[in-house]
RNA sequence: GCCGAAGUGGUGAAAUGGUAGACACGCCGCACUCAAAAUGCGGUGGGGGCAACCCCAUGUCGGUUCAAGUCCGACCUUCGGUACCA
């Protein structure tokens, strides 16, 4: 054993829960440092690797702002509804709230091993009833809200203005039916992915898995909660322009909000007796009107049963039957292929701009979740309606130039507008502005702006999720928990099957679900919460974890969440859902007036993903999971902190090496040996191991020491700002192999250098910052200031280059002028050689650098 | 297909447009040791030369610049995301 980690770590974990040393601080004259892991969803099989990258990231900040004054918020909590403790559950008959319990407690231990810095009195559990009770709360707020357009911002659902033809007792239903239909939490009929045999909804994820079993998974339009997402497109989109969040993680936000502008344009249906219909269909390219040779509409639009003909209908049903089974890998293959399927219903509509008749047809490669649910179709410049139109023979009509005049059809590039009387010869861009105009005038249709983001689907068939605190009555109509008798308890239960009719396991305990309520019958609703509910606010909540009337007070809120989350680290698997979630839900509470930062995050950074040894992704198949137990176990938690930050930058992917950590085990080897000179084996180690007099003496050369010290304070601090946390660690090395290289560094060097080690290695620091006599933790000692005097020197090793290639060196003078500098250079031997006979054309210089002549 | 990130020694990686390879791992050597481990010290991109030194080298090909790993253009490869979004 290179140094008594064990007994070390041990001692210093203990004193720090003793002594409380990392509670949160609650002088809210200082200022406050927010800094959060994405909390870990408590599995079974513990910890690995990757976890304790990010948290260690975040903790050496944490760690760093504490020593600096800040009052820092640095908590760890449980994502703890789930699949996974419910799949258990359903072989084992051991409830999930017990599985639940041992995996957080063994997180727990694993992490608190590792001497991370978090404030354990502020732990939360998604599952615990005190937290769901506001996971339920903020649904009730949802649910009890309307987005309003004109404001842009969620309002009340008691100040929606209800229309005067729906007042009065004898309009109570189409009134219930008009404020439903504004909530932002409201029940939908949504195509779902349905296994019958499994007697279960699955997610789009699991869909693969399930059907590569061998079981038949179908698009089946079951009633679902939702929650109205897409009243916040907008926002959600623009707001990204004040979070300082990595590039890649932006763009991905943005391309599933997916924002394209166009226009809505409406078709008449031909021969229709009254009522007199129209489809109406969005585009991005209304400068193609005119090429238009045919429309599609979804197999399951609502309009397709009242237009078709009768003809039509047999074909038409089987259609949409074959199209229902298709899941989402046969689509794709679909569209990969080229070959497009659909049926011609029959009827037709009526250009708008010409007058002609154009045919309709359904194919699924219409989507009825996007748009309108139908196309115009300009087989010219379309990839899509151009393979269809050839497989169906229907007329293609091109209406644009584009600049080579020899492109193939379908052209999609923007061009010069041909064969369109209205705007003929107009460039693609003026082309769409004219046309919308001419559309706006005429009632024809409008400008539109379209996203692809859908509404949340928010309902879950499983036990182990958070109860929607909503009931029905006898009618139907719905009945909202009262605020003050949340929470909503999820009832015991022995069972955990699904109920095999699409409802979740709480259907199966009518003593639950039935209940009543002054004198009225009411049903409970039996479907559960996804598991983004919880993690959608759990930041939240971390600023006051004990209020029992509030999610958090409004000052504490305001205090902590002021400008967001300081920082926020975690994978990038969640670049996407989590983020945008939380981010909706925020906003929602912000127009509400319960938050007062418009974005929950502020700063956000992805750690990479830690493979296996093999360089593949770890997994218990291929064996090369690391257990953080064993590596702690082995060299020590300063040890798997260090390397883990030492393996490269933090967002990188990176595979795990076990000879690099002897390297970095080590090296702290070496700094205890540094600071308690060299005890050797450990029988001759003494029980209490003195300090190492010859470190602490005076230096030989000062001025070198607080040289390389002022540069390591330098380096070290400015790497932890931007997390290069590698050469953070670099720059320690080198101040060690420096100390080792003299000797003796003084007492002021020693102190200062364990600072800096002590948001890596907090164990090892505590132990040498004690033995140095020092009072208190090392955790709040404050942070080694930079001077920028002792970086001061008064020469330089010049570099002379001749056209650009290195042909001599000298060390000269700090700030020494140009002319000088050159003349200096012309005197070095090997320059002067090389010069000889040539013409020097330009003189570079770069102060205090180099200098460049060419020739 | 589209969007994004990345390609540097045997390996993990450093490098505000200004000395490519810091710091480590591995390997080689030396000291300590009967020996080994541990530890300490030194060497280590490739090629050439006794040497001083010289040449080549940051995925490929071009360009900008006194100067390019870094900026620009095209391409190749790998990894992520996404996919009939009208």
């Amino acid at each position: 054993m290179s140094y008594p980690f064990a007994e070390i770590e041990k001692k210093w974990q203990q004193y720090w829960e003793q002594n409380q040393t990392f509670a949160t601080g609650e002088d809210f004259s200082k200022p406050k440092y927010y800094v959060l892991d994405m909390f870990p969803y408590p599995s079974g099989a513990g910890l690995h690797v990757g976890h304790p990258e990010g948290y260690t990231a975040t903790d050496i900040i944490a760690r760093k702002r504490r020593m600096q004054g800040f009052n820092v918020l640095h908590p760890m909590g449980w994502d703890a509804f789930g699949l996974p403790a419910e799949r258990y559950a359903m072989q084992t008959g051991i409830h999930p709230s017990i599985t639940t319990k041992q995996n957080i407690d063994n997180f727990r231990r694993q992490l608190k091993s590792l001497g991370f810095s978090y404030d354990w009195s502020r732990e939360v559990d998604t599952t615990s009833p005190d937290y769901y009770k506001f996971t339920q709360w903020i649904f009730l707020k949802l649910f009890n809200s309307f987005y309003d357009t004109a404001q842009k911002k969620a309002r009340p659902i008691s100040e929606l203005t209800i229309p005067a033809e729906l007042q009065g007792e004898a309009k109570k239903k189409e009134r219930e039916n008009f404020i439903a239909g504004h909530r932002l939490a409201y029940i939908a009929n949504m195509p779902v992915n349905w296994c019958a045999e499994l007697g279960t909804v699955l997610a789009n994820e699991e869909v693969d898995e399930w059907v590569g079993k061998g079981y038949k998974v179908e698009r089946k339009p079951m009633r679902q909660w939702m929650l109205r997402i897409t009243a916040y497109a907008e926002r959600l989109l623009t707001d990204l322009e004040h979070v300082d969040w990595p590039a890649g993680t932006l763009e991905l936000q943005k391309n599933w909000i997916g924002q394209s502008t166009g226009a809505l344009i409406r078709f008449d249906i031909v021969g229709a007796t009254p009522p007199q219909y129209q489809i109406e269909v969005f585009t991005t390219r209304p400068d193609t009107l005119y090429g238009v040779t045919f429309m599609v509409l979804a197999p399951e639009h609502p309009l397709v049963d009242k237009i078709a003909a009768e003809s039509a209908k047999a074909e038409i049903e089987t259609y949409r039957k074959t199209t229902a089974l298709k899941t989402d890998l046969d689509r794709q293959l679909d569209a990969a292929k080229k070959e497009k399927t659909g049926v011609a219903i029959g009827a037709h509509a009526i250009h708008p701009l010409t007058g002609e008749k154009i045919p309709l047809y359904i194919a699924d490669y219409v989507l009825m979740g996007y748009g309108t649910g139908a196309i115009m179709a300009v087989p010219a410049h379309d990839e899509r309606d151009y393979a269809f139109a050839q497989q169906f023979g229907i007329e293609i009509r091109q209406v644009v130039q584009p600049r080579e005049s020899a492109a193939e059809l379908p052209v999609t590039e923007d061009g010069v507008a041909i064969n369109s009387p209205i705007f003929e010869g107009l460039k693609t861009s003026e082309a769409k502005a004219k046309i919308i105009a001419h559309l706006e005038k005429e009632k024809l249709g409008e400008r539109r702006i379209q996203y692809k983001l859908r509404d949340w689907l928010f309902s879950r068939q499983r036990y182990w999720g958070e109860p929607v605190p909503v009931s029905f009555d006898e009618d139907g109509a719905m009945v909202a928990e009262e605020e003050s008798a949340l929470p909503l308890l999820l009832p015991e239960s022995k069972t955990f099957q699904p109920a095999g009719t699409g409802e979740s396991p709480l259907a199966n305990l009518p003593e639950w679900v039935n209940h009543e309520k002054n004198g009225r019958k009411l049903r409970r609703e039996t479907n559960t919460m996804p598991q983004w509910a919880g993690s959608s606010w759990y930041y939240l909540r971390f600023a006051d974890t004990t209020n029992k009337e509030r999610f958090a007070s409004p000052e504490k809120e305001k205090y902590w969440l002021n400008g967001g989350v300081d920082l926020y680290v975690g994978g990038a698997e969640h670049a996407v859902l989590h983020l945008l979630y939380a981010r909706f839900w925020h906003k929602v509470l912000y127009d509400l007036g319960y938050v007062t930062s418009v974005e929950p995050f502020k700063k956000l950074v992805h750690q990479g993903i830690i493979l296996g040894e093999d360089g593949s992704k770890m997994s218990k198949s291929r064996g090369n999971v690391v257990n953080p137990d064993t590596v702690v176990a082995e060299y020590g938690a300063d040890t798997f902190r260090l390397y883990e930050m030492f393996m490269g930058p933090l967002e990188q992917m990176k595979p795990w090496q076990s000879k690099s950590i002897e390297g970095i085990y080590r090296f702290l080897g070496r700094v205890y040996r540094l600071y308690f000179g060299n005890t050797n084996s450990e029988e001759n180690a003494p029980a209490k191991p003195t300090l190492n007099a010859k470190l602490l003496a005076p230096p030989a050369d000062e001025k070198a020491v607080l040289k390389v010290l002022h540069q390591t304070i330098k380096k070290v601090g400015d790497d932890i700002e931007t997390l290069s946390l590698n050469t953070a660690i670099s720059q320690m090395m080198i101040f060690v192999n420096e100390a080792y290289r003299v000797e003796s560094i003084g007492k002021e060097a020693a102190t200062a250098f364990i600072k800096l080690l002590a948001p890596f290695a907090p164990h090892m620091a505590e132990e040498i910052w004690q033995a140095l006599g020092e009072k208190g933790s090392i955790a709040l000692a404050a942070w080694p200031q930079f001077n920028a005097d002792y970086l001061v020197e008064s020469s330089f090793e010049a570099v002379i280059q001749i056209n650009g290639k290195i042909r001599g060196r000298t060390e000269l003078a700090m700030g020494i002028s140009d002319a000088d500098f050159e003349s200096a250079a012309r005197g070095v031997d090997a320059v002067k050689a090389a010069l000889e006979g040539k013409t020097v054309r330009k003189v570079i210089v770069v102060k205090n650098k180099m200098i460049n002549f060419v020739v």
